[in-house]
DNA sequence: GGGAGACCGATATAAGATAACAATCTTCTG
DNA sequence: CAGAAGATTGTTATCTTATATCGGTCTCCC
């Protein structure tokens, strides 16, 4: 899949963007009614610094602030509370995870990404209405909707 | 994930509509200069038979004719063959496996998918003009859509 | 009939994810 | 404050999903 590996800038965030985007989820989170506990907060830091998806196992290795690998569930447990809430995505074709890069609201979600650098982009889904449409007409209520995009970057290309 | 569990009828094929479905399959085989042998035979029997989608293991485990179980490269080499050829699709967000329902033409595919019972439904994808559109604008160049509708179908809502 | 490349079977292991349970923390209520 | 209820965590073990590797076989073509 991965067939050129340069791994150009990325837009991972640091020092004060990340402080605020992290302060921004912890408001998002509590408007919610939930909990923003320390491994979570770790998992979306980890997500945001990174700036592309990373996997659960990538994570693993390097939660531990000392440097120490954390327990799977640990991870999983945190990336499951991120998606829950809209701060982070799971990419099914790439099993991976990526911070949401659209502030508020649980929207849906869409994605490009090249198979040349491992770069994502999340950007508004297509066609919501046709998606609805085409589901209606097959007799499906459809209540979440993956779409991922594959192919180069403008870098890669 | 899967909740209630009915297992309405499915729309397996079975017979004569299995028998001229693998016919042409072969067909398409030939036309593109591939070798459909047994294994890949076989595979995209199970697929077809079971008219929904499966798992790897759900196929190895089922694979010898004489009730023995495959070896997993055995299963997983016929099923990228298959997808390779349009013949079958993988669905990223169950881990599974699914013959194509559209004859012809290595097309792109979208699919609803039932959370309850499991069953799919491949439709056309929704608007591929306009994925073109949005990557091209952020400078991807897109080769593959994967679009994947969760919800309930008709019989389990 | 012999070489090249595609394909297969088998073993082993890598990668991704979850089950189960005990311990702890939070919040609410009396 | 005491204590119960529920959410969250840490830990161990295990399950599921997928691939690497290597030697042998088959098929095609010259």
């Amino acid at each position: 899949m991965t067939e050129c590996e340069h791994d150009h800038p990325g837009s991972g965030l640091a020092g004060h963007d990340l402080d605020h985007a992290l302060a921004d989820a912890e408001d998002r989170c509590a408007r919610a009614g939930e909990r923003i506990t320390a491994p979570r907060r770790r998992a979306l830091q980890l997500l945001l610094e990174a700036g592309k998806p990373m996997k659960a196992y990538d994570l693993i290795d390097i939660f531990g602030e000392d440097g120490r690998a954390a327990k799977p569930p640990t991870v999983y447990r945190a990336l499951e509370f991120l998606s829950k809430l809209g701060l982070a995505h799971r990419i099914e074709s790439l099993n991976a995870y990526v911070a949401c890069e659209m502030g508020e609201r649980n929207h849906a979600a869409a994605f490009l990404i090249c198979d040349c650098c491992g770069a994502t982009e999340e950007i508004e889904p297509f066609a919501p209405e046709r998606v609805q449409a085409a589901a209606a007409k097959a007799g499906y209520a459809i209540t979440a909707v993956t779409v991922e995009a594959h192919g180069k970057c403008g870098a890669c290309a």
